[in-house]
RNA sequence: GCCCGGGUGGCGAAAUUGGUAGACGCAAGGGACUUAAAAUCCCUCGGUGGUAACACCAUGCCGGUUCAAUUCCGGCCCCGGGCACCA
């Protein structure tokens, strides 16, 4: 064997082999269990980041484990290569979007593969190919046939200047980031699928996931935000019309002063009509952006309508405002206020001068001032007619009833949780296959004319979409009468191709069905990793994008992806990577100084995969080192010739320990892989066993014999993470030795611990007086309470903490401490 | 603002079920080897006091439960992720 470590030689041929072996290419095979190992896949922004690098490393420990747990494993790679960044680029560097995005895809590439990542490659996937996007399209007329399809008009981000729709992200204080215009809230038609007809189901089976991360199942169960409530009407006094609000706290209802409508609402913009100043407050007030976040922050302003409503109960007045806060998209665009017992309504009530009424008191006889802030709590009903003295949920029921004996009301399930719009005003993404008519209205592209292809050889100029200037895209005939008509030019979220990859991947290069055969094989994915950034929104389409593919008969199982690790962001310096701050490191270089076994090393030593990992090239140093110091405890063994047959028997107490150190280290890293995914304990406990092979300094048969059986586990137990140093050091040590059977030497087989390594004659015990650490014992492993006890109690180190005290209480904890009290 | 996380030496972290706080690594300091450097190897390394033995303090802050709290409970501060058109 080579005496020194040279990674950039060795991981070339290493990675040359595994790809003429196809070794990570895999089939369905029902005689072995099969395990679906999958990562994220990558925007193809341009090259890899760290944040990647960490993502992948982690899905490709995982995979080699698994298979060296004797899995068929899959472990594919692809590309979400629709987006933003693209028309971006084709703005800035004059390069169609397509051009771009298959560049960097090449380019990134070669990047996975020099970083030696046991993928699949026959099974790659990109996106913005018609193969992959067709079936999108396809899948949707099937929803739309179905009824889980609609068009309803819904605000966006309009820049006046550039003529086009702004995401979110590129609306800055209020203004278009290119062109600066004041941004303009639009309501244009757009897509929906009806994601809240599968809320509840979304919501119940996340109990099914057990093995996800509670966080996780926790901000999906508060965005999909199920509540018990009761939807009511307020009349409007003189009017056959009613107001009809939700609200989860009819207890409450005794308390509402006011209700609030939307500015866009009818009524306030009927009420503006005839009141100038209530129309300037409007206009002044409705251009705020679509983000939540900035609804929830805004200052709260309103402006009364003049109009007055019913109270539902009492049929006392109310008068109805128009509030800024009030979302015409969400419910019914009104709201019922109760200042008393709302923190919001409070505010606005305290601003506007309008009246506070308690109706609730807190049932434990604290006290609550109104004066400082609203009560929220739930209690007891006061100045609420009938109904005073109640309890909040006794109320919940009466008025219930109450409102729908009298017709005025119904209990109602409400889910936070929006259907989720697809639409988007964009270039760069699959086109919704739909046929706009005059006559006939909009239908779904007929199957045999599917894919409705994206034309790649455009003209980007950024200013709106350039497909709404190419008849030749949108000048059609419509499949109902045969007419003229015009196809859609908006194109599919691009979160609709991230919601089904994982399908995909199994159905190798299908090119007759959405899914085939196979895909009963691989899904759902046994482990999916990727970042903590995902855990609502992409994990929620996906999982509502299974059902309907289980729905439709395309997949058996109810959830996409049965294990879930979110991996923590890459941070330098404190603050994550990124372009505009930069503080990134360049994977490519570290590749090219150390190889890709140092960089995976590292990147899963420095921290937990899912607490944020700090960058820090040092450590990368450190990294190196250890596997240079490892390649020379290999090389100098296997210089030293063959190792002897070991033989537990002869061991001297020196050998025993090592051998004990060994199995305690597999036992201890098989658990942070399988269980606790530390992969970072796990490469410090063989840092620990290498350290101690490095101290024996006898070399005896047997200690020639022990440290063969440390170094195969040193080696084995670190595959996974540094594959290429990791298979060059087993050859080796596999033809240094005829001691173990071949299963042992197998490449692929997981050591084993040896329940009988492990035992010990004796153990150490802490003694504790008063819960602190005063000494040390050591004493038989089969010791009895009553004599370690008495050893304790003997124990002359402490015995200057028990003169003149009594003591009072003594606690063993077998194995551990015990912890004497005194006084 | 709302939802979800996190906070431990100079730094990344460890302590797995409430039981020895700081494993492992980085940085730093000292030493060996070397003409020298690099590499490698050895030693020291939370703070304060002490010649030392040792003692006290210490896991963001305040309080509680317990024989025992980084771990459990209550309140607060700070940092990060998400908030539906970034992916």
């Amino acid at each position: 064997m080579e005496e020194h470590y040279h990674p950039e030689k060795l991981e070339a041929s290493l990675q040359q082999r595994w790809q003429q072996e196809q070794r990570f290419c895999v089939f369905a095979d029902d005689t072995k269990e099969k395990f679906y190992c999958l990562s994220m896949f990558p925007y193809p922004s341009g090259r890899l980041h760290m944040g990647h690098v960490r993502n992948y490393t982690i899905g490709d420990v995982i995979s080699r484990y698994q298979t060296m747990q004797g899995k068929n494993v899959l472990q594919p790679m692809g590309w979400d290569a629709f987006g933003l960044p693209a028309e971006n680029a084709a703005i800035k560097n004059k390069v169609p979007p397509a051009q771009w995005t298959y560049e960097n895809i090449n380019y990134m590439r070669t990047q996975l593969q020099q970083l030696g990542y046991a993928y699949d490659w026959s099974r790659e996937i990109a996106t913005c190919h018609p193969d992959y996007y067709r079936w999108e399209q396809w899948f949707f007329t099937k929803l739309l046939k179905k009824g889980l399809v609609y068009k309803k008009t819904a605000a966006v981000n309009w820049d006046p200047i550039d003529q086009t729709v702004l995401a979110n992200e590129q609306v800055i204080d209020g203004r278009g980031w290119r062109s600066g215009a004041l941004v303009e809230r639009r309501e244009i038609p757009q897509w929906f699928i009806k994601i809240t007809a599968y809320a509840d189901e979304l919501l119940e089976d996340l109990d099914q996931l057990e093995h996800w991360p509670e966080q996780v199942k926790t901000m999906q169960r508060n965005w999909i935000g199920r509540s018990a409530g009761v939807e009511l009407n307020f009349q409007l006094q003189g009017r056959d019309e009613f107001l009809s609000v939700y609200t989860t706290r009819p207890d409450t209802l005794l308390g509402v002063t006011y209700v609030a409508v939307a500015l866009e609402h009818p009524l306030a913009t009927e009420a503006a009509e005839s009141n100038p100043e209530l129309k300037t407050f409007i206009e002044a007030n409705c251009n705020i952006k679509t983000a939540e976040a900035e609804m929830a922050t805004m200052d709260k302003k309103g402006m009364d309508t003049g109009l007055l409503a019913l109270h539902p109960i009492t049929g006392e007045t109310v008068p109805v405002w128009t509030a800024n806060f009030v979302l015409m998209t969400y419910g019914s665009g009104a709201v019922m206020s109760v200042p008393a017992h709302d923190q919001r309504d409070w505010e606005f009530a305290q601003a506007y001068g309008l009246p506070i009424k308690q109706v609730i008191k807190p049932a434990n006889n604290e006290t609550c001032d109104l004066n400082v802030q609203a009560f929220i709590e739930k209690g007891e009903l006061i100045n609420s007619n009938e109904f005073s003295g109640l309890s909040s949920a006794q109320a919940f029921e009466a008025i219930a009833d109450w409102l729908e004996k009298a017709g005025k009301g119904k209990r109602q399930i409400h889910y936070r949780l929006r259907d989720w719009g697809v639409s988007r005003q964009r270039y760069w993404g699959a086109p919704i296959p739909i046929i706009n008519c005059d006559k006939c209205g909009a239908l779904p592209v007929p199957e045999h004319e599917l894919p409705v292809v994206l034309p790649t050889d455009i003209d980007f100029d950024g200013a709106g979409s350039p497909l709404k200037k190419m008849p030749e895209f949108y000048q059609t005939t419509c499949p109902g009468c045969g007419g003229a008509a015009t196809r859609e030019t908006d194109t599919f979220d691009t979160f609709m191709e991230s919601s089904w990859y994982y399908a995909r991947y199994a159905s190798r290069n299908c090119n007759t069905a959405m899914l085939d055969e196979e895909a009963q094989y691989w899904p759902p994915v046994d482990q999916y990793v990727g970042g903590i950034e995902h855990a609502i929104l992409h994990l929620l389409y996906a999982r509502f994008f299974h059902k309907l593919m289980r729905d439709e008969g395309l997949v058996k199982s109810d959830e996409p992806f049965t294990r879930l690790l979110t991996q923590g962001m890459v941070l330098k310096d404190g603050s994550k990577m990124s372009k505009s701050k930069g503080n990134t490191v360049d994977p490519q270089a570290l590749i090219k100084q150390y190889g890709a076994d140092t960089v995976r090393l590292f990147i899963m030593f420095a921290s937990p995969p899912e607490q944020s990992l700090e960058w820090s090239d040092a450590g990368v140093e450190g990294a190196h080192r250890f596997i240079r110091r490892l390649w020379k405890l290999v090389y100098q063994h296997v210089n030293e010739g063959q190792a002897p047959i070991l033989d537990i028997n002869k061991l001297t107490d020196k050998q025993q320990a090592l051998r004990r150190k060994t199995h305690e280290t597999i036992q201890k890293v098989s658990d942070d892989y399988a269980r606790r995914h530390t992969f970072n304990t796990a490469i410090a406990a063989v840092m620990e066993l290498s350290n101690a092979i490095a101290k024996v300094s006898e070399r005896q048969e047997q200690d020639r014999a022990v440290i063969q059986e440390a170094l195969e586990a040193c080696v084995k137990l670190l595959m996974p993470i540094i594959p290429h140093a990791g298979e060059t050091l087993w050859e080796n040590l596999a033809q240094n030795t005829s001691t173990l059977s071949q299963t042992t030497l197998l490449r692929d087989a997981w050591p084993e611990f040896d329940e009988a390594a492990l035992a010990q004659q004796s153990i150490e015990l802490v003694i504790q007086v008063n819960g602190k650490l005063r000494g040390r014992i050591n004493v038989d492993t089969d010791a009895s309470q009553e004599s370690i006890e008495k050893t304790a109690l003997k124990e002359p180190s402490i015995q200057r903490f028990l003169e003149q005290k009594t003591v009072r209480k003594l606690i063993v904890v077998p194995g551990r401490l015990v912890n004497i009290v005194v006084s």
